[in-house]
DNA sequence: ACTAGATAGTTCCATATCAAACGATATGGG
DNA sequence: CCCATATCGTTTGATATGGAACTATCTAGT
């Protein structure tokens, strides 16, 4: 039962994923834009650990999605002045537009779904989606 | 909205991706332990090119997962006698006891889970992550 | 201050993933 | 039958991802 609510949310990550992709100039992946929209939500400056942390991905993959994203532009890495073993990563004003624009393009598809899906019930589901992420992100730890 | 609950499909998606495979043997990943799973569910044999279609995954990437998992004794593929350019895969006795010994050690992390989380609720938001993931797989054509 | 241990990020290397081109086989129209 | 086209799986080459070891820096305890 956990199982097949695993499952779905699996395929789901997968399918909205390649349709975000699609939405991407080729190249650039999920990966990316959740780096550029973590630190829009989130705040700024961010250090590549605390960003590889909220993804539960390792040191060595932020540090090559982060210099992908600083080669093209959209952040700037910057040494941490609190800590010299550190860095600050901020979004420039490119990684700012590249992630409007890429959740703009997304808005025919979104729009679409509308037609399909009772927006009471995708906000229904939600408390349940956040509070099983959260569970599943503090038992990592156990 | 939609886009909050993909990205917390997206998360729970790697976290519990990442408990699965703490679970599995070092060297296996999700993308093993799905195929074996697909086969054991849905019945074999079954072509590379209709696993790799349930699973949104280009071909190249299920040739190199069936090849893995052939290695390792846990598939078995042969040519398909209904046509020359195609093979079946089959589960050996030993691909379906590592699935069933691969579920049996989530046993305990999901038992913990179900203290936390209340059945019915993850019951009550199945259809709704069922009815999102056939739409998605429906609109990738389109 | 000094030193031992912890922590941040990188480097190195192995491997999963994927796009594109390819060889082999099937199928349908003459 | 033959041929053009489509389909199946592989190969090739590029890149994302991840584990482990490494360097540099910080912190705590003395």
């Amino acid at each position: 039962m956990f199982f097949a609510f695993f499952n779905e949310a699996a395929i789901i990550s997968q399918l909205s994923g390649r349709m975000l992709e699609a939405r991407l100039p080729r190249g650039f992946f999920v990966s990316h834009f959740a780096v550029l929209n973590h630190l829009a939500r989130l705040g700024e400056p961010r250090t590549p650990l605390a960003i590889a942390r909220a993804f539960q991905t390792p040191k060595a993959t932020m540090t090559h999605t982060l210099n992908g994203l600083a080669e093209a532009g959209l952040v700037r890495l910057e040494p941490n002045p609190q800590d010299g073993r550190s860095k600050h990563v901020t979004l420039t004003a490119k990684g700012r537009r590249f992630r409007d624009q890429a959740i703009a393009r997304l808005k025919p598809d979104f729009a679409r779904m509308a037609r399909h899906f009772d927006a009471g019930g995708i906000a229904a589901a939600l408390p349940l989606l956040t509070e099983m992420r959260r569970y599943l992100d503090a038992a990592r730890d156990a």
